[in-house]
DNA sequence: TACGTTAGAGTTATCGATAACTCAATCAAC
DNA sequence: GTTGATTGAGTTATCGATAACTCTAACGTA
């Protein structure tokens, strides 16, 4: 491996002036200058990270951490992530923690050894709470998007899981659904909160009922949909229509609901949050209120950038809400006539 | 930044035996090992990556470079690749070059500058031999994956481009279409080649006559196709169906088909490589030749490895071609009877 | 002419960890 | 009671780069 020191004795100079060729610091003849450029292009010098990292104390790469990397939500929030990033001189490192407090654990670990200039990270749930601890102690910059976690108080870019639901539920109520489950996260995870608390608010605003055995709670990634779909099914008053706690909720759902002959929207409505991108090949489309998943990532590295530069004071966080928008699909129709199913 | 030395002071040892208890290496009594564990946890002390990397010559980092990061099946790859990666005990960095040339060559640089143990890498193109030549002249270890490139004999993973193409048409020949036409990648890219090659080959085996002008190249990301749209429309015979490149090239052949009132398949059959995942959402489902991208990343990972470790000899690169399967979805149908549209 | 400036370098110490070596105490065996 | 092995540490040099300091011509100026 090529270093300063093999560049050094090939142009008949120090290493500090290989150096200061480098990073176009102090002052240099443009002749040496020229010389120990020609040796660098000969030799193939790339400068070593972390030989550079070691002294500057500080690495130039930013932590992107997940919780599903395969949810095209969090893709479009990594692209985000990186253009933005790129265009403020970081590089990217992408971690995905499957909603999974051990590999969360695992990979902060990772990222505080690799010393990262800062992380960006998609909390799995309350626990993260000392995971996030942790970092604070170690004094790395960190926001945290999508969700928030109690008694962590930082930066954070979230949307607006209230408002989102509160929509969602309005436009079914307007179309007469008066039976309205809620398949949400895990409780310990913010969103699904707050998704519940808008549920709850606009049956309240819909003078609709609250009957706390249509709300169920499953993780978001899918799994236990069928159980799900059975218990929504064989309730005495089976629900019209369903709001899911997100994409993949919704999609699990679905193809639950089909496997039993059940057709959405014609016997069951589903709205949810997010969508699957391509939305032109996606039937139904689902109703749903979408997030600026581009732009969770965007204004998250920021934030974050902002924070490592010192932009931001650093006793006041910056909290961003970013609003969704309803978009309606076919996934959801007239409540069906017939009360059971 | 807590250090070894801190942990030293504290414990009243010597860092090099803060080492030997982080490592565990050398004789250290068991009282010792208790007395620094405890200080170790007591100032929550994360090793260094960086000083470590330095002095052990290796990062346990490996780089995934893909060309496009929203395309479901690299994120699939990316998924296989970190699963593999992190079971064999290497962190994954994930760089996306939206297939561009002057991307690739940013990340590279940036990838040799981490010093990486090791590069797995979709090529833009062709003309990433001089990219990839830099990389064996810093003598990092490489697997490419999806595509080859002519002049570059290194270890890789592809998929049976020719043999899927030729399922295909085969396909679409045993449905009666006469007229197939070939909306391909850039033939700078090696897929397209091959998929180029499989299509002529399964012509000529179904006895259809080969029609230059039903052969269109775009890049792989789906620009552009409203051209093509256009282009095949017009043609004095329209084809009946089309082989489309990759997933994106079908996805953006069937929405400019949608906007010009093109029905599929009633009017235009559409067969493709790959799909988008959640296939019991999309419709029409693609008839494609599935390629198993998730042994795409797993495979290439092990092959770097088996080649970081020294496993496999240094002289033999290992060329590894994963099998597609033919499935039929709802974008293929009988050719429609009026010739023209 | 003597002295202060400045351009253009070179030297040395340092970042945090580990390899390789050294060293003192303990213990066993003859 | 020496000698030799073994245990349980400590010392020093090193990885590749940069910060901070030093040094030396050449030059300008009174």
């Amino acid at each position: 491996m090529v270093t300063i020191y093999d560049i050094a004795k090939q142009a008949d100079v120090s290493a500090m002036t290989v150096s200061r060729v480098i990073n176009n610091t102090g002052r240099i003849s443009e002749k040496t200058r020229e010389k120990v450029r020609k040796v660098m292009e000969e030799l193939n010098y790339v400068p070593n990270a972390m030989a550079r990292g070691l002294v500057l104390q500080k690495t130039g790469i930013l932590s992107l951490l997940v919780t599903d990397i395969t949810n095209p939500f969090y893709t479009t929030v990594a692209r985000g992530a990186e253009d933005a990033a790129r265009s403020l001189g970081f590089k990217l490192l992408l971690g995905n923690s499957d909603e999974d407090a051990n590999k969360e654990k695992e990979y902060i670990d990772m990222i505080l050894s690799t010393r990262v200039d800062g992380i960006l990270i998609t909390p799995a749930g309350d626990s993260s709470k000392e995971r996030l601890e942790t970092i604070v102690r170690h004094g790395t910059p960190f926001v945290t998007i999508d969700r928030d976690v109690p008694g962590i108080d930082c930066d954070n870019v979230v949307g607006d899981s209230i408002g989102g639901s509160r929509k969602l539920i309005d436009y079914l109520a307007g179309l007469g659904h008066r039976v309205i489950a809620l398949v949400g996260g895990s409780f310990d995870v913010s969103t699904a909160r707050y998704r519940y608390e808008g549920y709850r608010e606009a049956l309240a605003a819909n003078d609709l009922p609250y009957d706390e055995r249509l709300v169920l709670q499953a993780n978001y990634r899918m799994q236990d949909m069928e159980a799900a779909a059975e218990q929504l099914l064989s309730a005495s008053s089976a629900p019209t229509a369903i709001l899911a706690g997100n994409n993949m909720l919704a999609l699990g759902l679905l193809q639950s609901f089909r496997r039993r002959g059940i057709d959405v929207p014609g016997q069951m409505s589903i709205v949810t949050f997010d969508d699957f991108g391509h939305r032109d090949l996606i039937d139904p489309l689902f109703t749903t209120a979408v997030q600026p998943a581009y732009q969770f990532g965007a204004r998250g590295i920021q934030l974050l950038v902002d924070r490592i530069e010192g932009k931001s004071s650093s006793s006041t966080p910056q909290q961003c809400m970013l609003p969704n928008s309803l978009v309606i699909g076919s996934s959801t129709g007239v409540p069906r006539s017939n009360g059971t199913l």
